[in-house]
DNA sequence: GGCGACCATACCTGAAAAGCATCGCTATGC
DNA sequence: GCATAGCGATGCTTTTCAGGTATGGTCGCC
């Protein structure tokens, strides 16, 4: 990496890219910004240079965007776009009302208690908008340390990840077995263990979900028989697609069957294992106002 | 509104501000940035003047986060991780091949093309990353006009909202209607819209999917019947559950049948309307290399 | 060939960021 | 109870650099 004298890229270099950018003419965009022309270059010039790379090509009588800088045209829009965002978010938590809360989920685990918990969420606070982010349970994890998110509904997890944060319990789900339909299995009405450690299975990936392969772990313990993955996913819908197609088993929570349509069919597990436990994620020590009432909505969902 | 005398926020001020919230202590803090104590003190009141925000709490023998304070913390951080994205990308452009292209999609109607597509773009160009936003027509047009997506697979938008755009037909799915499994239309191999004109409708919102209502007008012109739309919803997920729940019937493409699962029906219309295209939509002047090669995965897995 | 549109260069000025020394506060230790 | 150490704020100077003015070069066009 070459030494770089240069100065850091700042906001200020980003708006005045964003407006040559836009009107592709050095003097007018100056007139725009309210500077001098030159300054106005000279700008442009730093960084370009900070950047290394050639961001507007001067013909004469034109100015074009380079292909890089179509592409950082887009990329320096972006950075203030979420700029503005970042002020506007923190006036707005000074000025009385947070407009937005941030909810990680599991969309799977939760496509019961997460629409019921909008819907009496909105009618107890109207105006604060959720907004929702589709994550693994690790993600929420990493997200809640660092504090992107206010609650998670997610999974219980393993007590050494928490750090600090509660879980509450809101729903239980049984363990079960997903078969294709037209499987002997499907017509069972439960499911033994034993019955299924010939077949493989498919399952959430174990990097973006440890607490699952710990319920596996957990549950083919007893048996003494080996667990064979023979795929991984990141998400419910591969998952049952996956299974569909016959490269495995799932296990998993009862309320997978309702994603899966009429292909699959989910049976418990007997003898049962401790099911799935679905709660609400939060740090107890920062509970802002909206996200006590976000959390009391989500336990009446739950008849909790 | 208030006269601002202060000057704009600067990513310095984010950098200064994420590294006092990190180890509350500003003389630290000054350390790790190698700067003077005093300056990073005075940025940072800049900066909560600027703001009109206080960030801080500067109790004597600690500095806490303010409420705002915490969530700015956030927001800096994402916006300085943005920046360094932007960076980084137009730094990756200029030094070859662009690691990363930009596709915009409908969910529902690319079930089956998109993984066939990116699977066999994967082959094509293993060290070009796809990203893919999921988005609603309305959010495609007009982030292609921005020139945030390279390319976009959706349904065939309205000719006036194109502006110089190409559309690619790839696929075409016969227009269904959308039952209860339970309800006797369910029973029949095709369904007449005079059948159904007494039942009120579930529909993606207009705003967002303008293109849907327009073929839903046209659906409805020839009957001289009322078009009712008991809901609007966003998302194909939301609408199926809406349906589930008897809100009201589904009109739209054979391909919604495969994310409704077994308690919904989707039975074909006669006289058949013309089918929903979809097809990929791109900007012709700027094909850049990577941009066709996931152009031509796309065509070779939709069969053309 | 003169003019006008457009951007670059050279140099100057002023604002503000950074540095240095010092102050004020308070908790702590003897 | 006094000295001390940790922490941030304040006042002042120095340095840096964004911005301004003047001007020059290039090219297309009348």
């Amino acid at each position: 990496m070459l030494f770089r004298y240069g100065r850091r890229v700042e906001l200020r270099h980003l708006r005045y890219f964003a407006t040559v950018g836009e009107v592709l003419n050095f003097t007018k965009a100056a007139q725009k910004l309210r500077v001098a022309q030159p300054a106005l270059s000279r700008q442009i010039r730093d960084l370009e240079e900070e950047l290394g790379v050639q961001l507007l090509e001067r013909g004469v009588r034109a100015t074009k965007l380079s292909e890089a800088g179509a592409v950082f045209l887009v990329e320096a829009r972006a950075v203030l776009e979420r700029a503005d965002k970042a002020v506007k978010a923190v006036r707005d938590v000074a000025l009385g009302e947070r407009v937005e809360i941030h909810v990680g989920y599991a969309p799977s685990l939760t496509i019961e208690l997460l629409p019921c918990a909008l819907h009496s969420f909105h009618n107890i606070a109207p105006s604060v908008h959720v907004k929702l982010h589709d994550l693994s349970s690790e993600e929420m994890l990493r997200g809640m340390g660092e504090g992107k998110f206010s609650l998670c509904l997610v999974a219980r997890p393993e007590k050494e990840s928490m750090r600090g944060l509660k879980f509450e319990l809101l729903q239980e789900y049984p363990i079960c077995v997903g078969v294709p339909s037209d499987h002997r299995l499907a017509q069972a009405k439960s499911v033994k263990l034993a019955q299924i450690t010939a077949e493989p299975l498919v399952a959430y990936s174990r990097t973006e979900y440890p607490e699952y392969h710990a319920m596996l772990k957990e549950l083919f313990a007893s048996t003494g028989s080996e667990l064979r993955i023979a795929e991984e996913h990141d998400s419910a819908p591969s998952l049952i697609a996956a299974a569909r197609i016959g490269r495995g088993f799932i296990i998993g929570p009862a309320c997978l069957g309702m994603l899966a349509g009429a292909r699959l069919k989910f049976r418990p597990l007997t003898p049962a294992p401790p099911p799935v436990q679905v709660g609400a994620l939060f740090d107890p020590a920062r509970l802002s106002d909206g996200v006590a009432k976000f959390l009391a909505a989500v336990r009446s969902s739950a008849g909790k």
